[in-house]
DNA sequence: AAGGACTCCAACCGCCCCACC
DNA sequence: AGGTGGGGCGGTTGGAGTCCT
């Protein structure tokens, strides 16, 4: 048996609300508040609407402290670092955004930022500059096996599902320009990155995961190494500073444009 | 100018958690 | 201890506004 709904659906007002209705419910819990019952108040106020409604209006809308209005870039930078750290917990990200609500921060994530993040690399607005050489991916360094012994993920999806994050807290999060791949480079193809004797394996049909590396004594010459194989160059690596953990989310409409030897599934590294 | 496509965001839905009885 | 119900949350939707062709 499912439970009963909090409220009378056919004899509540749904939609819209109106200036009037507003004004009430503002007065009413200016006067009052809430009386620690939602449910009861919108009978006590003269509402004709739901609790549930009335709670969301006056959280997202109507409350004094609420911040309408563009995000600054600081606060993209905190969403971005929260959503990398935490996921869609948005009342957990809000609450690092003073007037902001967590349905503010869910729809500027889903209309706005998350399509920032996803330019693709093809774009010529790029902010970011394309690697000057391609990724190289010398067995010299063989920085992926490194990876793997650090981590102790072996292959795609190890690292798609390894959930362990040491980010710290308050730690800005990457620069979104740097969050795309590499841009495709000229002459560059990804037979070029199966010839090098670090070989792929055909990981995954799926179109997005985690890369992600650590290591335990912070970043270090070989994260450099890696970071600079990837084509992000040293900028990159500065910005993570003493931290030994970052990760590059990579997403179909992110990278599959580009020619990366990390989205061609035809290749496969081992 | 028109209408189809797209964007944005307020509001709703339904589930989960937890306090209270 | 178990049931109940309110609060809180994340996902989704609907429709108004804007852009594009």
């Amino acid at each position: 048996m499912g439970r009963a709904p909090c409220c009378d659906k056919a004899n509540v007002k749904r939609g819209p609300w109106s200036p009037e209705e507003d004004a009430v419910l503002k007065s009413y819990l200016e006067k009052h508040g809430t009386g620690g019952n939602w449910i009861a108040l919108p009978l006590k106020a003269g509402l004709k609407r739901c609790g549930k409604s009335c709670r969301l209006r006056w959280l997202n809308y109507l409350r004094p402290d609420i911040k309408h209005g563009g995000f600054t870039e600081e606060e993209d930078n905190i969403i971005l670092a929260l959503y990398n750290n935490i996921g869609s917990r948005w009342s957990v990200i809000a609450s690092h955004l003073p007037g902001r609500t967590d349905n503010d921060v869910k729809n500027y994530w889903n209309t706005k930022l998350k399509k920032k993040l996803m330019v693709p690399c093809s774009s010529n607005s790029s902010s970011i500059a394309p690697p000057t050489q391609p990724p190289l991916l010398s067995s010299s360094t063989s920085s992926i096996s490194y990876i793997k012994e650090e981590t102790g993920l072996q292959n795609y999806s190890d690292f798609h599902h390894h959930d362990q994050l040491f980010m710290p807290p308050g730690f800005g999060f990457v620069p979104s320009e740097f969050m795309q791949f590499p841009a495709p480079v000229e002459g560059y193809s990804p037979a070029d990155a199966s010839s090098s004797s670090v070989t792929m394996e055909n990981s995954s049909s799926s179109s997005s995961g985690y890369f992600k590396w650590s290591s335990s004594g912070g970043v270090g010459s070989v994260d450099d190494v890696l970071l600079s194989e990837l084509g992000f160059g040293s900028s990159f690596s500065e910005f993570l500073g003493g931290y030994g953990y970052s990760e590059i989310k990579m997403e179909e409409n992110m990278g599959a444009p580009c020619h990366s030897p990390f989205l061609d599934t035809s290749l496969s590294y081992s």
